[in-house]
RNA sequence: CGGGGAGUGGCUCAGCCUGGUAGAGCACUUGGUUCGGGACCAAGGGGUCGCAGGUUCGAAUCCUGUCUCCCCGACCA
């Protein structure tokens, strides 16, 4: 069942479709493009969606739900976005056996639906802020496609939210943008810069995009979130207008933020390794497998005690599998757990039973430790954490690896696979547009909050640059 | 969409060049023995050879078209 894997080695590509294949995290489905979502992964999308729910809520937000079609003279009215879009629409012309008057674009993003009901909503300043989440599918049509990465139907949320003011909407926009950081270290373990996107990289229909870029194990970016400040673009386009505190009438100031099954792949690309899927214990559909050793009548009282410590070990929160088939070898269980990524194994045999002792090992570095059987629940919690911390400072240390200050074409070119690169730029579209021409795809990721801005010279044209802006490869 | 590679039981592949009744290993089922890093023996089930045309007495094999996947580019979350 569980053959090797492609090591990372030899191609990283073949070893990333491996994992999610052999994970049975995904499958390719009969539609171009389109993948099935199995329980393995959708597992770990449903831990996303509770924590990202909950923060959320948090925040204020509530969910709604809008529909999958859209009229197509909704897109139509906002020029940029429309114009963003276009290429990548699928339209339903037909429906009830009939061509239908108007066709339906099927949504690529709600922006457009979600305001002509906005303006219906809205008379007021009493009214705002509008805060609104929805988990929905959308299809973006697609040249070329990844499992996770890249589909031309995939899961997300989308937030969108109404203020009364361009500062407010600023600020909403900053908020989520730091919620998303927060979820991608903290559960996710990957480390993200947060930071402004190009003029070039920014939403079709945005004022302003930031973005939060994390660096995978092959040194390319993956844009893992992206929160916009929509200004009142929409809100003019589709007449979302309320009555200020002054008596006069504004259009309101909106935000959108969203991120998707595309974090499924960013968490694949940055933690797992040869051996299979490498799941951060916050987000990890099995916490704990335990493997049940022994033969004949030595097995029961194995099996007694395996639940026994998998009841303790439910209570304090975590997800437990009592492996007892006796049709697999430990070792090949072993393989299969780790595959799968089962963030801790428990090994339970005759022996250790006789020594009121279990053998625990970490799926990260298969670190083995040997705990008093009554010490197995706060050994596991300890270890949990410690994988958790870990996890994030190995992907932390990685990125700082393999980022780079770099202050001329030459160097860009030459270093343009080997992760972030540093580097001054004024600005213009032209010479983002030069660089990645010359680079043969190193692009403008974003301008990190983080990153200190101090004056130099743009290394394509030379001219005033306000500080170093973050370029890479990118999925 | 352009360049390169590949589609044969669930998986990895052989067979194709030189047409003639579809194979192996793994997996699966049953029975038995096993169990601390991918167990063993025995018996068994399973394939319109990606799909559609064509050539031929006869096509996995030759020809044409088409779909899908992988790798490298152009578009994108």
């Amino acid at each position: 069942m569980a053959e090797k894997l492609a090591p990372r080695e030899k191609g990283f590509s073949e070893w990333y479709v491996d994992v999610v294949l052999k994970a049975k995290l995904a499958d390719y489905s009969d539609v171009k493009g389109c993948m099935v979502i199995r329980p393995n992964g959708y597992a770990l999308w449903e831990n996303m969606q509770r924590v990202l729910d909950r923060m959320f809520k948090e925040t204020g937000h509530r969910n709604a739900y809008f529909p999958l079609l859209i009229p197509e003279s909704f897109l139509r009215k906002e020029a940029e976005h429309v114009e963003g879009f276009a290429p990548q629409l699928a339209v339903v012309t037909h429906a009830g056996g009939k061509k239908l008057e108007e066709p339906y674009v099927i949504r690529p993003t709600s922006e457009t639906i979600i305001n002509s009901m906005f303006s219906r909503w809205i008379q007021s300043y009493r009214d705002l802020p509008m805060l609104l989440n929805q988990w929905a599918n959308v299809i973006r049509w697609e040249m070329r496609t990844r499992l996770f990465l890249r589909t031309t139907e995939f899961l997300w949320q989308e937030g969108h939210t109404c203020h009364e003011t361009d500062g407010e909407a600023e600020a909403e926009t900053l908020r989520m943008l730091e919620v998303y950081r927060t979820f991608a270290e903290d559960y996710m373990a990957m480390p993200v810069l947060a930071g402004r996107k190009s003029e070039s990289e920014k939403f079709a229909g945005a004022v302003r995009t930031y973005s939060i870029e994390a660096m995978m194990q092959d040194k390319k970016a993956l844009q893992a979130g992206t929160s916009h400040n929509l200004g009142q673009n929409f809100a003019r386009a589709f007449n979302t207008a309320f009555q200020g505190r002054d008596g006069q009438q504004h259009h309101v100031w909106q935000t959108s933020w969203g991120v998707s099954t595309r974090l499924i792949g960013g968490l694949i690309l940055t933690h797992s390794d040869d051996a299979g899927l490498v799941v951060p214990p916050k987000l990890a559909a099995t916490h704990v497998a335990i493997v049940v050793i022994g033969k004949g009548e030595e097995r029961g009282p194995v099996l007694e005690r395996a639940q026994a410590v998998a009841a303790d070990l439910r209570r304090t929160g975590l997800s437990v599998l009592v492996d007892d088939d006796d049709t697999k070898s430990p070792g090949f269980k072993y393989y299969e757990h780790e595959l799968t990524g089962v963030c801790l194994r428990m090994e339970l045999g005759p022996k250790d039973l006789a020594k009121d002792q279990a053998v625990l090992v970490r799926r990260d570095d298969r670190a083995k430790v040997t705990v008093p059987l009554d010490a197995v629940v706060t050994q596991a919690q300890a270890m949990l954490d410690a994988m958790q911390a870990s996890l994030f400072a190995r992907a932390k240390q990685f990125r700082t690896d393999h980022t780079f200050e770099v202050n001329s074409m030459e160097e860009m070119k030459a270093r343009a696979d080997d992760g972030f690169l540093l580097a001054h730029w004024c600005e213009s579209p032209a010479c983002e547009a030069q660089v990645k021409e010359q680079t043969s795809g190193v692009t403008t990721r974003n301008r990190p909050f983080d990153l200190p801005q101090k004056p130099g010279t743009c290394v394509v044209c030379g001219q005033p640059s306000p500080g170093r802006m973050v370029f890479s490869k990118a999925y």
